[in-house]
DNA sequence: TTGAAAGCGCTAACAT
DNA sequence: ATGTTAGCGCTTTCAA
């Protein structure tokens, strides 16, 4: 592999010379640069990136830590990340931390020996989660997407939960929907919990019994299914299922349309989050539409302000998300 | 942040000591290793990796490039490698081409500058690639996954797309059906353009005129849905639409079924892949199962062989597919 | 405008 | 067993 040095020799001028070519530093004259162009091109010379970023001390890259890369609902949000970055001229590392706080604490310091100049977080686990960051903050900037980790100075960008469950119970209430039962996740991170929290606090304007009627698990299609069939084991069933995410009302509408139940007709089912597969499954679902671009960028903005050391101090953002009426809220 | 000096002088020894203790050199005595131990959690160092690097000469860094994050079906190989590089110590630097042999060209790039050991690739574009993986080889080690690159000799490892076609061939034909139909995707890539040959020469030996019931499009959904519309229009439908992956094949039953057939009882369809989708279209898909456990491993293996030069000619590798029949299929 | 040389933080060879 | 030091490949003063 082709070195500075080499290039040099071989274009007659000296390392610096070259390395002021490549970094496009002003005071080189057409010739050299011209014969550094030339003789860099015929040795398939690539800057060492190692050297160079040890030299400057800058490694201009952000590291992204995310629960699970195989879910497409947080690659969304790498993918806002990576332009954001990109178009500020940076890369982005990204690490998965399988739903592990362990792991998480073992890809952040990863990140941070890499030099990373700031990290973007979607914490695995609320508490787990919280050494792990304050760690990480005593050397770069960190941002948390998605689900937030109370009680810790840093910024954090997610969807305003609450107001997603309010349109959801809001739009069923219209739809004279009376009995209703939330299924959700055991309360390990915060948008298990915000979401709960919604449901129980506002559920009851309508209808006191149906903020007792929770069912909590995980936010998985498997637990969707086996949360129908309790559902379905009570003498007087709800009228509409009002699920923590899109994954678990997948589940419940299977499980109901197997069990022989028309939905909505008989009961109606919304999900949260609005991911591809609600478009697929029949009926097709009412959810909550996450607006994922604005929560990256205004994420991305943030830990970009901070890398600059031209932001106040860390806020909260929470992002307004929209309802998505479809077939199964009849 | 602290450095390998502050490390040494809180310890009071010198800097290789520390260097010893925590790259895990031998030659330490246990004081010197608890007093390194100590300072080094008490300053909260961290090695750093850039200078490391540059100095060992070694990045323990594999990178791969696939040519979309958001497709679960490439993320399915990217954990499988990742769990590769892990267990030998490695890790991955993951690159996203957009489908672009540009883009592919300049992240290519960005991970040689890194200097990754070993580069991992699924081609974007069967042309567009060939030149970027031979300026690639000069360097490092490249194995190309899932998709093949003709004229180029490096280690290729791939599904037996020919065998996954033929199963459901026969499949259909063991159903009874007579009438088939293709609907795939321009041959860009090797994966559309072998089941397309596999198609045209294996179907012939069932129904002549099925070899020209073609249609080219996109692995999309969208296209599965056009590609319908366009098989209704003849005068004379197919009984079965063999599709080159499930996502035109979901496209294909979602059209048929709003225009008003059953599937399969008015037509059958089959899709390629088997992505977690096909469980969820309704009936569901029929299709050819990935190995893309053995693909990875094996691509990882191969990789990890050539770095330390214990491997032969580069070769090309077909794994076996397997049929799933599901309800689509009838 | 250009070159010589220092030094980024670390590891490993060499000396003790 | 430990310390001293050269040097990984590069960028950036500092001089010329």
């Amino acid at each position: 592999m082709a070195k500075i040095r080499d290039v040099a020799r071989e274009a007659g001028v000296s390392i610096a010379s070259v390395s002021r070519v490549l970094t496009g530093a002003r005071r080189v004259s057409d010739d050299t640069k011209a014969a550094v162009l030339t003789a860099a091109e015929k040795l398939g010379y690539r800057t060492n990136y190692l050297a160079s970023a040890l030299r400057r001390q800058a490694t201009r890259t952000l590291g992204m830590v995310i629960p699970r890369i195989a879910n497409p609902y947080f690659i969304a949000l790498v993918q806002t990340i990576e332009e954001s970055a990109q178009a500020q001229g940076y890369e982005l590392l990204l690490c998965d931390s399988a739903d592990d706080a362990d792991i998480e604490k073992r890809r952040m310091r990863a990140l941070l020996s890499r030099q990373v100049e700031g990290i973007i977080l979607i914490p695995c686990d609320e508490k787990g989660s919280a050494e792990t960051v304050r760690e990480a903050l005593r050397e770069v900037p960190v941002v948390s997407l998605d689900r937030s980790i109370r009680g810790i100075a840093m910024d954090q960008v997610c969807v305003d939960n609450r107001a997603g469950i309010v349109a959801i119970i809001d739009h069923l209430a219209g739809k004279a929907h009376r009995r209703l039962a939330f299924v959700g996740a055991q309360q390990t991170v915060s948008t298990a919990r915000e979401r709960l929290e919604a449901y129980r606090e506002y559920v009851r304007e309508w209808d006191l019994p149906s903020a007792d009627r929770v069912l909590l698990g995980e936010f998985t299609v498997e637990w969707g299914e086996q949360a129908a069939d309790r559902i379905l084991a009570d003498g007087l069933p709800p009228d509409a299922v009002v699920c923590g995410n899109d994954l678990i009302a997948a589940g419940v509408i299977r499980t109901l349309r197997a069990r022989g139940l028309d939905v909505p007709g008989d009961i109606a089912v919304t999900g949260f989050d609005d991911i591809e597969l609600c478009r697929f499954i029949e009926p097709a679902i009412t959810t909550v539409h996450q607006p994922l671009r604005d929560i990256g960028t205004e994420g991305a903005r943030r830990l970009f302000a901070r890398i600059e050391g031209t932001s106040g101090p860390a806020a909260r953002v929470r992002i307004r998300p929209s309802l998505v009426v479809r077939a199964s809220s009849g």
